[in-house]
DNA sequence: GTCTATAGCGGGATAGAC
DNA sequence: GTCTATCCCGCTATAGAC
């Protein structure tokens, strides 16, 4: 057990330095020598702390995917109005996204590839958790009159969360897109998670429920 | 010149083979004996009808978004009013997507893929074709008092163009997420095209545009 | 135009020195 | 724990028979 590691211990460095390159070339793409080299270390010590390149991408993936699979329920809590929950989730989404600037390149490759075969048990429980939170929600609001009945509650969860999720995969379009050089500047991701919450109550809400806004609720950063 | 070739020539073959395992697979992961094999064809024809891999991958993907690209601005009609312009759009990415089942997600690949290198100036031909035109019938309802002008018009036009996409990149997972086993049917997929349609609109209308609606337009086949 | 055979290179992975 | 050296395999691409 490593006793005082107090800046980037090995492993940690060679994940960092493959997440960043799995992320943006993809897997058959990067190669171990390009890992042991941006992480300036030897490309043999990957084979000391992993026991392949495989299962080092799993480990890529578990560690920030998995994690927040893992936390998720504890943060999307039970109980909450309908729109109120809706926003919430929008907000734990982007958060997630936004807690590593890979993660949306690394879920998109995953969901290309034929069946996101290596990341199929993290994208089940991502799955099963905040989506499946998502459609009870727009059912549980259409019983209450805020959300139009006419909605198909699975549809509608897959518009509200592409938004998001989209906006992050094709980062380097949008960015150029919406006239910015690189990527999009912290401030304006601010202004577009602000936007496509407001974009999904819209689009949502009867009229009624629009007439009497429960309050001029924030995104939470 | 070939004469006559009735049923798949060679070319052709490959381009589809090769088309298939890049968009499941992506560039690297695919071997030329994959194509060769999946096409019924000698890898070594690959080489006497395209230069390299490479430039093998650039006509796949010439083939399909390229075609797209040339042809589009034809097919977004100015002089729309602007809710009408927008579901046009809608539709004709949709169509676009639909045309190969692979499109979507060769196309997530190059997003993902840093800077899109590969596919770069198609991608461009794409941003500033389809997209730019729906930013500007957005600003154009908003001058006219049929779109929300709170709305930022880049912003918008990302939220919209991102439920198609983003419902055809992750289809196996929305697949497994809306209840079906492996793809989702046709059938579903114009229920879908519908509901983002009318999602956005709701999204962006005024109220007073919504409460005299132009007519019960219905998505173009 | 299509196929066989193979060159040549770069990849993942390992043995073992330090 | 980290590094050097190297093996072996499979890939792209080519030469050339048919």
């Amino acid at each position: 057990m490593p006793i005082d590691r107090p800046h980037g211990d090995a492993p940690t460095a060679l994940l960092d330095a493959a997440e960043q390159l799995f992320a943006s070339q993809g897997f058959t793409a990067t190669t171990i020598k390009q890992i042991g080299a941006s992480a300036g270390l030897n490309p043999a010590l990957i084979y000391y702390y992993f026991p392949d390149k495989l299962r080092l991408y799993h480990a890529v993936l578990d560690r920030r995917l998995g994690a927040f699979a893992r936390t998720a329920p504890a943060r999307l809590p039970a109980g909450l109005p309908p729109l109120e929950g809706i926003r919430t989730i929008i907000a734990a989404q982007l958060e997630f996204l936004r807690s590593s600037p890979h993660l949306a390149r690394l879920l998109a490759r995953e969901l290309a590839d034929h069946d996101a075969a290596e990341a199929r048990s993290i994208i089940q429980q991502l799955a099963a958790g905040p989506f499946r939170r998502l459609t009870e929600l727009i059912r549980e609001g259409q019983r209450a009159g805020l959300i139009r009945p006419g909605l198909d509650p699975g549809f509608t969860a897959v518009s509200i969360m592409s938004q998001v999720a989209w906006f992050f995969v094709a980062q380097p379009v949008v960015a150029r897109l919406l006239g910015h050089e690189g990527r999009v500047p912290a401030r304006e991701v601010d202004r577009f998670a602000e936007h496509a919450a407001g974009f999904a109550l819209a689009a949502i809400t009867t009229a009624s429920a629009a007439a009497t806004p429960r309050r001029r609720s924030r995104v939470a950063r």
